[in-house]
DNA sequence: CAGAATAGGTCAATCTCCCTGACCTATTCT
DNA sequence: AGAATAGGTCAGGGAGATTGACCTATTCTG
C-alpha cells in the first residue's frame, strides 16, 4: 500500500473515533439531559456502580479530576438521593461511596443504553470483529488506565 | 457464557471507550496547551485539511455546533494566521476555507501523533484487529456521520 | 424587480465543567 | 504533640458550548 492510502487510512481511523465516541454519548446524553444531569453525573455513577464501595479519591484518580471537580456533581447526586455514602470502618477520615436502589436504576437505565448498543454492534460483526476492537482499544487506553491505577479490563 | 459475564465484557467495553478517547487525545492537547489553543480548534484544522476548501456551513454541519461556537475558535484560527477563508467563485456569500502554510505544519504535528500512535497500535495487533476495530468503530459511529452528511469513512 | 431565502458574522446572556489556590475539619500516623 | 492524610468548601476564572436577536451581502424566485 502507497504510503498516502496508509495515511488516508489513519485519518479514517482519527475521524472513526471522534464520530464514534460521539455515537457513543449520545443516547445517554439525552436521556441525562432531562433529569438536569450531565456527563459528568454519568461518569461518577458508572465507576461507583463498578467500583464496590469506592472512596471519593478512588473516583477522583480514576476520572483523573481535582476534588473540586468532583465535589459539584457528587453534591448533585447526594441531594437527589441517588448516591449514599458511608464512613470506612477502618479509617473514619474515608467515605465509600455507593449507589442507592433510585441511583441503581437510573445508572442501570443510562448503561443498559450503551451496553445495548455495543450489544447490537457486536451482533452485527464477526466475533473477531469484537475481539479486535477491544485489542485496539486496549491499546490505546494503555497510558490512562495506568495513570488511574485502574486493572486493564 | 453466562449473562453476567457478557454484562460486564460490555460493561468493559464503556469503560474501554472512556479511557481510549482520553488516550487518544492526550498527547495533541498537550502540543495544543502550548499554543493557546484546545481541542476545538484541532478539530477545525482536522477537518479543514481533510475536507477540501469547505465552506463554514460544511464546518459547522460536520462538528455539530452552533455557527457561534465555530466563531470564536475559527477567529482565533484566522487571527494566528493558521486559517485563510476565500469567496466562493459561483456564490459570493459563500466562505472557503483552507489552511495556511503555518496551518498546514501545525494541523500536521498533530494529527501526525495521533496518525503515529494508531500505527503503532495497529503494528503491534494482527490485521484482523485492525480491520475488527473499524468495522465497530464504524457502526458506532455510523448515526453520527450520516448526521454530519459524512461519507462513511 | 421586489421580496424571500441563504451564508455568514456578531453581541449578549447563560450554562456546564473543569481548573488553581486557599483554608477548614476530622482522623490517623509517627 | 505534630505531621500527614481524606475530604469538604469557598472564591475566582476560563474554555466551550448553548439560545436568541440582529446585522450585512448575496442569490433565488414569483
Amino acid at each position: 500500500m502507497p504510503d498516502r492510502d496508509r495515511r488516508a487510512a489513519l485519518d479514517a481511523a482519527i475521524e472513526l473515533t471522534y464520530f464514534g465516541y460521539r455515537g457513543f454519548v449520545a443516547m445517554p446524553d439525552r436521556l441525562l439531559g432531562e433529569r438536569g444531569l450531565g456527563r459528568a453525573h454519568h461518569r461518577i455513577l458508572f465507576f461507583v456502580a463498578r467500583l464496590d464501595r469506592p472512596t471519593v479519591g478512588e473516583i477522583q484518580r480514576t476520572l483523573a479530576v481535582t476534588k473540586q471537580a468532583l465535589a459539584g456533581p457528587l453534591r448533585d447526586l447526594k441531594r437527589q438521593g441517588l448516591v449514599a455514602w458511608t464512613s470506612d470502618e477502618r479509617d473514619a477520615r474515608v467515605r465509600r461511596l455507593s449507589l442507592t436502589r433510585p441511583g441503581r436504576a437510573l445508572e442501570a437505565r443510562l448503561s443498559a443504553l450503551q451496553r445495548r448498543h455495543y450489544a447490537a454492534i457486536f451482533a452485527a460483526g464477526t466475533p473477531g470483529d469484537e475481539a479486535g476492537w477491544r485489542a485496539v482499544m486496549r491499546r490505546l487506553a494503555a497510558g490512562e488506565l495506568a495513570a488511574s491505577g485502574r486493572d486493564p479490563p
